[in-house]
DNA sequence: TAGCATGTAGACAGAATTGTCTACATGGAG
DNA sequence: CTCCATGTAGACAATTCTGTCTACATGCTA
């Protein structure tokens, strides 16, 4: 048959994105593999050839989802100016689109965190990087480390209160609120 | 046989707290309900007749978790003293302990909202009364209501952050400096 | 005393889970 | 030309999951 057009994308990239979606909107659990090939419309042998055991797709998952994610923020935070009033407007963004869910990782290391304990390593490593974003909006200077951190737990907590609220008007004025109060 | 002692504790509320240890531990699709009943030594008949089925034990658990943590909350603030500084100490005492895990019910949300959108009002609910409790620590005046959501959002990325940090210092240093900066 | 809620023991059903297996097709690289 | 990575189709195995079923025991209360 071969029906393969020169738009679609690999086997390997197809799983993969299809278990970003499944994974971020549904959680780990909840998706089975049968449904990541089924609907990423590969079989079996496919699939396990690329990643031999779930876990290997969740490990990969969390990779790509890292690097997407931090691409976007940091564009998000170029846009709208890249000081430290553009992290409400970009919070803003991500949590008003229709697909939020809450921050990928926090929900995984609640979700698999005794069962797979490396993905609270994986989550370290994404906050890190997010709080190295975060530093750079500010003019450096001692102490922007420990005030990064800062923005970062406050973003943290908007993220998970945008996650149930059914508006994420209250997570943002909370979060501007706060970093009014740090910001001199 | 009916060798029930009288210390021991009935048969539904046994099924409730094993339930609860092993859905916040390891998370509730992790838990299976033969795991909660052979861990709370009743049987299959016994169990569905208490909760017809697992998601009615879901919502028994969170019930009880979001009682069981207000009054333990309430509790640990008198004992801290009862102002807002009482909010960090209270904080550590709950994140160094042995079996934290985070909030049962950012974890439930993360876990189940796709699935079981009631969990959401439930934890609504409970980030609403943990609001109040941060507001009797403030004296009353306009703007409480503002600044205790604010609070409590701040702890809520406290709570996530003290779950994948391997120690707490971060997540309390952060929280301490955001009330600092908020409380005049 | 009769009824009822609560309890025990464990087999069973039906679906979903992850993962393996055989058998075959195709296209590019050495 | 031959090897090998990549792909297809779908049966199959082994386990685990939620939930139902029969049959029986006990203790309280109307």
């Amino acid at each position: 048959m071969h029906m393969k057009s020169v738009t679609e994308p690999p086997a390997r990239e197809r799983i993969l994105l299809t278990a970003h979606d499944l994974f971020y909107r549904d959680g780990i659990r909840a998706t089975g593999v049968d449904r990541i090939i089924a609907d990423s419309g590969v079989t079996k042998v496919t699939f396990y050839r690329h990643y031999p055991s779930k876990n290997d797709l969740i490990r990969a998952f969390l990779e790509y989802r890292h690097q997407r994610w931090l691409i976007w923020f940091k564009d998000a935070l170029e846009r709208h100016g890249k000081d430290v009033h553009a992290l409400v407007p970009t919070l803003a963004e991500w949590f008003e689109s229709d697909d939020f869910r809450g921050c990928a990782f926090i929900n995984t290391v609640g979700e698999l965190a005794n069962d797979l304990p490396e993905v609270v390593d994986i989550a370290c490593r994404h906050k890190e990087d997010m709080i190295a974003a975060i530093s750079d909006l500010l003019p450096a200077s001692v102490g922007v480390e420990e005030l990064s951190r800062t923005l970062a737990l406050a973003i943290d907590g908007a993220i998970v209160r945008a996650q149930y609220d059914s508006t994420p008007a209250n997570a943002l004025r909370a979060v501007a609120l706060i970093i009014a109060a740090l910001i001199p």
